[in-house]
DNA sequence: AACTATATAGACCGGTCGGTCTACCCGTCA
DNA sequence: TGACGGGTAGACCGACCGGTCTATATAGTT
């Protein structure tokens, strides 16, 4: 798993079943007998990660202490820090999104339970902040997020995090004006 | 051109060559001669959209008018259209990136050129604007629009062109305020 | 000691990959 | 008429694809 989760990110889901095998040492049989085949391994990949996301989502915005604000634009920090790193090659869930053709695969419904939970989390802590429309400012702060991610991926150049917490603040603070 | 622009969105740039040349109904030959390869074609087809999607901001802004802060907001209008559009398989080019791992190859040099030709056209529109920060409101701007185009691929029941113009328009008046 | 479960190595399968090749066909121009 | 450039059709190449298979080794249980 811990080669996989590397692999499919660094080559994509299109990484070839030998590959994965060789760096993790690990016999062919081996992954036809747990995960059933290529499409089982890349699912239960997502699976894991989108968990260990939500929790890094979860204890950024604890390490930020008690105020709602602070949290939610501790996320866009936490993000910088990600984006900032010479190995990062975008979101991984929408590069799975963008290159599983097959509207069926079941990778799909992972990531978009992943999204849920994300919003969810955000949602919450607009809920914390008394803030009018929860549910669509958290629209809203997981299209900045999306958008931080998606920049960082194909501008290196930018500070996408930072302007993303600009607009945050802002959503934040406007229904308060 | 024609099919490759439609099977390498609808399929990823992960099609196969055969499958390329079989709806295109051209010869495996011709297809070498005048792209030198599989690499050349997609570089090619991503010339070339970018060329046709470049066009578009530029018609969609002419037609909303003289007003720079319409004519930026109309982008997002534009942008709802195309994400409701029921094959709407995300932005392209973000998909490109993520999918071609090398990172030398020339497609990325295209997608590169083609988010700065975008940027500088909404920096030109804030400069009219007498936006303060033409360039850094340009990256917020871009950064909405990819946020749009990446949650409109994962999440298809939300409205994110909604969202990311109400974010266009704070952004927008921040200033004046 | 025997059995079982789980792992390994690796041969093997048909199919597809991107790419090169030969042979042919046809309209243009000399 | 004949040469030729640009196209098509399709065989062919080695490599790799995802997946199945047999045979073997190892650890734990009874």
């Amino acid at each position: 798993m811990e080669a996989a989760k590397e692999l499919t990110y660094k080559q994509g889901v299109g990484v070839g079943v030998d590959a994965l095998l060789k760096v993790a040492n690990v016999a062919r049989r081996s992954l036809y007998e747990h995960f059933g085949g290529k499409d089982g391994l890349i699912t239960e990949v997502l699976r894991l990660t989108a968990a260990e996301d939500e929790a890094a989502y979860r204890q950024t915005m604890e390490a930020a202490g008690d105020d709602p604000r602070r949290r939610l634009l501790a996320v866009f920090d936490w993000l910088g820090g990600i984006i900032a790193a010479p190995d990062f090659r975008g979101c991984r869930y929408l590069a799975a999104e963008l290159a599983l053709a097959d509207p069926d695969h079941p990778g799909h419904a992972v990531t978009r339970r992943y999204r849920e939970r994300v919003h969810d989390l955000l949602e919450r802590e607009l809920r914390a902040l008394d803030h009018p429309q929860p549910a669509h400012a958290a629209d809203q702060l997981l299209l900045l997020i999306d958008g931080t991610l998606a920049v960082g991926a194909s501008r290196r150049d930018t500070r996408p995090a930072a302007a993303a917490r600009q607009l945050a603040e802002q959503l934040l603070d406007a229904p308060r004006r």
